[in-house]
DNA sequence: CGCGGGTTTGATGATGCTCAAGCCCGGTGG
DNA sequence: CCACCGGGCTTGAGCATCATCAAACCCGCG
């Protein structure tokens, strides 16, 4: 249950076995399935999830009811409201889970402790947000500049699971697209092979 | 010299009178006149930057030599390329001032041993990070959603500042527009009031 | 005074959206 | 077990937004 946690952790700095053993009782384990809402719009967002096991996602939702795709996270990755769970305040996005999944929970006042208890977890806390930084400023390049094609083509060689365990037109709100023009894209591209 | 920097830590974190001393003496004063360069795309970047005065911005450069703006950083802002200046490789991005500019620098080892030094300043750092990771993540909505002229509303209602220090055809490029059709937009907007 | 970069304006065209319909396929109930 | 339903993916036609190309204008600066 907390193998994807010890290896994450394990990648960026080193603790020791009993840190290891304190960490995992700041946790809560939770199961979520397929469809169901880790948190709703407008509620405050009390937990950053890690993914131990299955898929989330976050979106927003417009005026005219479109949902827009924030993140999707797969085993391995956090997700949450950082806005929400940082301030207090209500929460923008939504977050569900694509599969059925196994979560582990920290809460505001769970996080604190433990970066005080550990410092080598707000260590890590940073150096996930510096990956996670750039990550993002690489995507608003490519949403700013590229075209469908190439919005599509940088996210299948980036990360080829997105493809085929996410419903297409998620993967469309993802990029900006409407559902039709990536189909489009993705016939253009086989037509091509 | 030191002002904009005191205040933005102060912001975020308490130091001591004697802890900030020791902070400023991590960091490289430096003056820089209007279009020098603090970066140049293919190197590598040394230093994370503050902005005590004056603007500066990074930028990509695309095959057809057409450049892309991807920050822009007022005074009490940190600019850098951070994954040639955390990894050490080459960077993507060229980093120019807008106008004459004092700048606080701090190389990757002044930055290790300042966080050693003064633990909060890492908490700093990581509050720093989230915010911009925030802000990051309502721009590419916004970016992926948002129609020309919703992006440049948005934006000067967030940063007043950006329409009167930054020439036109920068933010454009900051918002993934040519420089006509923000002259466009701009005019639409005027007629209607 | 003239040069040059930046902004504006105009005409045209391409990319991607909207609206609408058909298709494919998996799940459900008779 | 089959028929039906519905969601998601595809396909098509027309359209809107924004990009491109080109030229004129404005204004600060040498």
């Amino acid at each position: 249950m907390y193998e994807q946690l010890e290896k994450s952790i394990g990648e960026k700095v080193t603790l020791s076995t009993e840190e290891f053993e304190l960490c995992k009782t700041f946790f809560i384990p939770k199961k979520i399935r397929k469809k169901q809402t880790l948190l709703l719009e407008g509620d405050v967002c009390t937990y950053n999830a890690f993914v131990e096991k299955g898929i989330l996602r976050s979106y927003t939702t417009d005026e005219k009811g479109h949902e827009n795709v924030i993140q999707f996270a797969f085993e391995g990755w956090w997700i949450t409201d950082l806005s929400s769970f940082l301030t207090g305040g209500n929460s923008t996005y939504t977050i569900e889970a694509l599969e059925d999944s196994e979560l582990l929970l920290l809460t505001t006042t769970a996080r604190e402790s433990l970066m005080n208890a550990i410092p080598a977890f707000e260590s890590y806390q940073r150096l996930l947000l510096q990956n996670a930084y750039i990550a993002l400023q690489t995507r608003i390049n490519s949403a700013l500049t590229a075209t469908a094609e190439e919005k599509y083509l940088k996210l299948t060689t980036y990360y080829p699971d997105i493809v085929t365990r996410i419903p297409q037109h998620m993967v469309a709100s993802y990029l900006g697209l409407t559902p039709e023009t990536l189909s489009r894209v993705r016939k253009q591209i086989n037509l091509r092979k």
